[in-house]
DNA sequence: CTGTTAGCGCGTTCAG
DNA sequence: CTGAACGCGCTAACAG
């Protein structure tokens, strides 16, 4: 696509040195002496000269690409992983190829196979579902695998994230310590989320463990958003009245349930409390800070990337890194 | 990267036929028989063969990439184009290849040149403003540019967008007509934001000529936020109570600017009229739907990928396309 | 419809 | 500290 740029045989002629010895100045390896240094550099510069790196991939089998595979840019949440990895990868050189799974494990396998083509020096991914022919392409190749979000599952080689099944407990244990003891939950489709679930399941066995079940229990069959929050939420309601706390699958959905109870004229906390999920600066900012659990996307996908570059290798030992999560009391629960 | 992957001269061998040919079936070009490339996929398939596509490139000098540069990602506006962008690459083998420039000039002309040299068969970017070198280096190239965003000035090859100066305009005309005079305006740091300050700048040409100035205004230093907006609209009321409507640089400092109303008890709109700009999600879910232009930000992206991948040559002729916008009444102004 | 020939631009040897 | 030769895996251009 570039009309006759010029080529490292043209910088070579120019400051009058080999080609290998513009390439070794180009990518800052091997003894280079100052005075050949400098006029290779002035060389490059006078020619404008942009290395190709579909060539320098194809003669050292890698490339500087690191691929990212995310299951929805719909989702807040992944664009902020996104741009953790992209400060990771900043400084380094490497550049993110991305892909969009929309939380269907064919068009992973598809992007997988995409990806690798371009012998990316590793690929991150999100959760541990994968088709036996993604696992088998990953196995085949040398490419090292990030699994990001969840720590609950044995990861291909790292997972970076946080236990969303203690994430619920702990919400869950919280919750009851606060006083509360009606319980609703309000999500939404989980089939694609299955962090979500790990969390209701986890706020489940904490209410089990106290002797408690939910009261009440309604989700929307779509994805997260604040008005599937606020909708669900008033579904609820109806059925269910007497419920003292509203824990959401995440943030989105708690927002729009407090802009129900601010519509229904529902006194937040005192009449009914609300839990969400993820800790988003949307939930921060409302009048009432929102109670929730701040998970820690930034520093996921940050984390793993300073990981998989950490070592050129595949990984011999599988490694499970938890990014932690925080209860932020807030005010609405 | 890969171990000892296949190669096309091992499909070749075991369908016993010649790699061009392998290569025609697996790039879907040139005529084949069906005889044949039943075999060469039978083969394809048994040994795994996922194509090198740094040879590709090489060989062909081009390749089904398409750098994307975006300013921000913590801006939920630029996910959303991505998400156009993704959308229309989907179904064509093409593979965004994205940088994140963070508002800066230097840094974008960096990561032009970094996506040049993996030969992308185009480029989207964000803006007008350009360093004289990332101008050179794109006009060297035969690589087609789009320019998203923004129509009020000269593009490169081809922009996507809307006018902002306009929608500031008609914004102001609006208002105007629903009967508010005593005009607020709460702004974010716009430096960095081009766009916003054009938007400004059409309100303010409104305002001149219906004979009305701007009685208020406050801008916070750092990047739009919920939070900035909220704290900025305090910040103004503490100085001028007397307006009686506030337009915000967007839709966050809009919402921000809601709760404040909600927590200092001012009644939005009888009050304290409130208008922001974008149509974010977030806004019409609130309590009374908010006032403001909805753009689209989506489309802005999918039309862009579409008219890049048109035609394979870079355009003779500068094409302007307006994706438009939409006042919308709400509730809130 | 299929095959042959000849590189694409670079990095990896291995020598000096 | 520098260089020569070779080939990475694929595709363009031309045959047949």
């Amino acid at each position: 696509m570039l009309q006759d740029m010029p080529t490292l045989t043209d910088v070579a002629k120019l400051a009058g040195v080999s080609e290998i010895t513009v390439s070794r100045v180009v990518r800052n390896k091997g003894p280079i002496a100052d005075a050949t240094r400098t006029r290779v550099l002035s060389a490059i510069e006078k020619l404008g000269y942009v290395p190709n790196r579909a060539a320098g991939s194809l003669a050292s089998s890698g490339s500087q690409l690191m691929g990212v595979l995310l299951p929805s840019l719909s989702n807040i949440v992944f664009p902020e992983v996104l741009r953790g990895i992209h400060s990771a990868l900043a400084s380094t050189g490497y550049q993110p190829l991305i892909g969009v799974t929309d939380y269907d494990l064919k068009t992973e396998q598809g992007i997988v196979s995409s990806l690798l083509a371009w012998q990316p020096a590793a690929i991150i991914m999100t959760g541990f579902d994968h088709t036996d022919a993604t696992r088998r392409m990953l196995a085949n190749s040398r490419v090292r695998v990030a699994e990001l979000m969840d720590i609950d599952a044995d990861p291909i080689d790292i997972a970076v994230g946080l236990s969303h099944r203690r994430a619920g407990f702990d919400a869950g244990r919280h919750l009851i310590s606060r006083g509360y003891r009606r319980f609703g939950y309000v999500g939404h489709d989980w089939d694609a989320d299955r962090r979500a679930r790990l969390r209701y399941e986890g706020l489940c066995t904490a209410l089990a463990e106290a002797g408690l079940t939910l009261e009440a229990e309604q989700r929307f069959a779509g994805p997260s958003s604040t008005i599937a929050g606020r909708d669900t939420l008033a579904a609820m309601m109806a059925k269910n009245p007497t419920i003292d706390v509203a824990v959401f699958s995440n943030d989105d959905m708690a927002v729009g349930g407090f802009f129900y109870c601010l519509t229904a004229g529902i006194a937040v906390k005192e009449k009914l409390a609300l839990f969400g999920f993820n800790g988003l600066d949307i939930g921060q900012s409302l009048p009432m800070p929102l109670s929730t659990v701040r998970s820690n996307r930034f520093l996921i996908g940050k984390i793993a990337v300073e990981k998989l570059l950490e070592s050129g290798e595949r990984p011999t030992e599988k490694q499970i890194i938890d990014t932690g999560y925080e209860i932020v009391a807030g005010a609405t629960a």
